[in-house]
RNA sequence: GGUCCCAUCGUCUAGUGGCCUAGGACAUCACCCUCUCAAGGUGGAGGCACGGGUUCGAAUCCCGUUGGGACUGCCA
């Protein structure tokens, strides 16, 4: 068997979309699972009034974010305009095409209440000659049926005569989708269409096309497999939309998603590997991945399950690359790409690469993303600290114990061994001696040396932090204190 | 409205006629661990949309109902 050639075809019209990575993906397995597989990356930028140059780069750099790298390509559809005029020649001097000068407006008025949708094939036989106005359409036949084997869902079949006469390019000479889709698939000679159950309605009439132009022209080119991806939805189970829904691709690298995370949890959008284990390898997922086995109904795009086998993949990090991982949220500066839209919470002179691997291993395993990071650390950083008023207020303001701890602990860190260890059993003995327990007793200087009641393991931060700023703190927060 | 697709715990799914008293994961609840928060461990609750067939036997096959969705552009 050929090996397949596939394409990943979005439309530079927005950020890019969840689902369209789970397209790609799906596209990309496909081509990897063969030794000469080619993953073809094509961007269908013919929409002039919608396309943007910067969700261009938008798209290309999450794919390379995810490794989803094209063996051919990136290629642009607007370069292959020639070859789509050609299509629209070959097809109009074949008599398949037709000019049509209704307005909108016309085949709607006309419809009224017509059973068939869409166009009603006014303008087949008046012949009308090209003209400023004038739209072609394509001749779609009354009769017979047409069958798209669809790998996943079967044999789809429609009605020719429920297929309207599609327009195939504008009166501006634009060549529309369904067409310069079909004559680049066909010169890229692709194996595999996979994409999303949206386009299922447009098989038939690609069909047709890919159909036609094999009759007129010498180049013969074998119809695609056709596979098409359950949509992914939203809570209210409609299609992910880009205005309402977290769908940006990219929003998830600003946040902290690992690529490996991310693909293993597209990839159980609509497909799960074999057996009982979820993370997975991208290694197996390619090797298990099957069109066949892909589910036939949408699925909910969860962002918690997301988040929790990220952190499962941040804790499979090493301590080493987790740090590496962690650099363009805490150290931007040193970093060739760093998140948009977050300010550093901390100024650049204050960072301390060697302090930041010091303290990483007591965060790695609290962070569902690396976003979280900063938050968790800024203490070590910043050079005051950030307080949670509530937090504060509970823990030392309206607590009379809580500030007698902040007092006690005051004078005993003056002279204690500077040790985690240590300092534990110092909190102890002071909260004995008050009373608390060791839960109550550390609350008050975790809140003033942390600035909260929620953090990493206090003990070893205060290791860390070092004896002068601990204890620089603890007055802080005592004067503080009306 | 028309065409088409879909239907297993709240969510993602396993299941391809007997292995199902329906398995796993996320979320959720309880307990354990514990300096906070997490992580981790143990356990619990929770589902085959409904109705008819076919069959000795159906989550699995067929039909219908209901429900959801996509498309219905001189967008892709």
């Amino acid at each position: 068997m050929a090996p397949p050639r596939v394409r990943f075809a979005p439309s530079p019209t927005g950020y890019f979309h969840v689902g369209s990575a789970r397209s790609a993906l799906f596209n990309w397995f496909v081509a990897r699972q063969s030794e000469d597989g080619v993953f073809i990356l094509r961007i269908e930028d013919t929409d002039e009034d919608r396309n943007r140059e910067e969700w261009v780069d938008g798209i290309i750099s999450a794919m390379d974010w995810l490794g989803l790298h094209a063996d051919e390509g990136p290629f642009r559809q607007s370069d292959n305009k020639v070859a789509h005029e050609v299509s629209v020649t070959t097809l109009l001097d074949a008599g398949y095409l037709y000019y049509c000068d209704c307005t909108g407006e016309d085949v709607a008025a006309r419809k009224g209440d017509n059973k068939t949708p869409g166009y009603d094939g006014f303008c087949r036989t008046r012949a009308l000659a090209r003209a400023a106005n004038t739209a072609l359409r394509f001749t779609t036949p009354h009769d017979g049926v047409t069958i798209v084997r669809d790998l996943i869902r079967g044999d789809v079949e429609f009605a020719n005569s429920t297929i309207d006469d599609f327009v195939v390019a504008k009166s501006s000479g634009a060549v529309l989708y369904a067409l310069a889709n079909v004559t680049d698939d066909r010169n890229d000679e692709i194996t595999h269409v996979i994409r999303g159950e949206e386009h299922l309605s447009n098989a038939p009439k690609q069909m047709m096309l890919w159909s036609a132009l094999n009759e007129v022209t010498a180049h013969d080119v074998a119809l695609p497999l056709y596979a098409h991806l359950p949509l992914l939805v939203n809570e209210q189970r409609k299609k992910l939309s880009k205005r309402k829904d977290p769908v940006a691709t990219e929003s998830y690298r600003d946040q902290g998603y690992l690529p490996q995370a991310f693909v293993n949890y597209l990839a159980l959008l609509g497909w799960s590997p074999r057996g009982d284990e979820e993370i997975v390898p991208v290694e197996i997922l390619i090797e298990q991945f099957r069109l066949e086995d892909v589910s036939h109904s949408p699925a909910f795009f969860d962002v918690k399950k997301l988040a929790h086998m990220n952190g499962e993949y941040i804790r499979a990090l090493s301590i080493d690359a987790f740090i590496d991982a962690c650099t363009p949220w805490v150290n931007p500066w040193a970093s060739a790409w760093r998140p948009s839209d977050r300010a550093p919470l901390w100024a650049e002179a204050d960072f301390d690469a060697e302090l930041f691997a010091r303290v990483a291993p007591l965060v790695h395993e609290r962070v569902a993303t690396l976003g979280e990071v900063p938050a968790m650390v800024q203490f070590f950083f910043a050079d005051a600290v950030t307080f949670d008023e509530a937090a504060f207020t509970k823990a030392i303001g309206n607590d009379p114990l809580g500030q007698s701890m902040l007092k006690s602990a005051l004078v005993r860190f003056e002279n204690a061994t500077w040790a985690s260890s240590v300092l534990h059993e110092v909190v102890l003995e002071v909260g004995e001696s008050l009373g608390l327990v060791l839960r109550k007793a550390q609350a008050p200087i975790r809140c003033a040396v942390t600035g909260s009641l929620v953090g990493p393991p206090l003990f070893e931060s205060l290791e860390i932090l070092g004896r002068e700023r601990t204890i620089e703190r603890l007055r802080a927060a005592l004067e503080r204190l009306p």
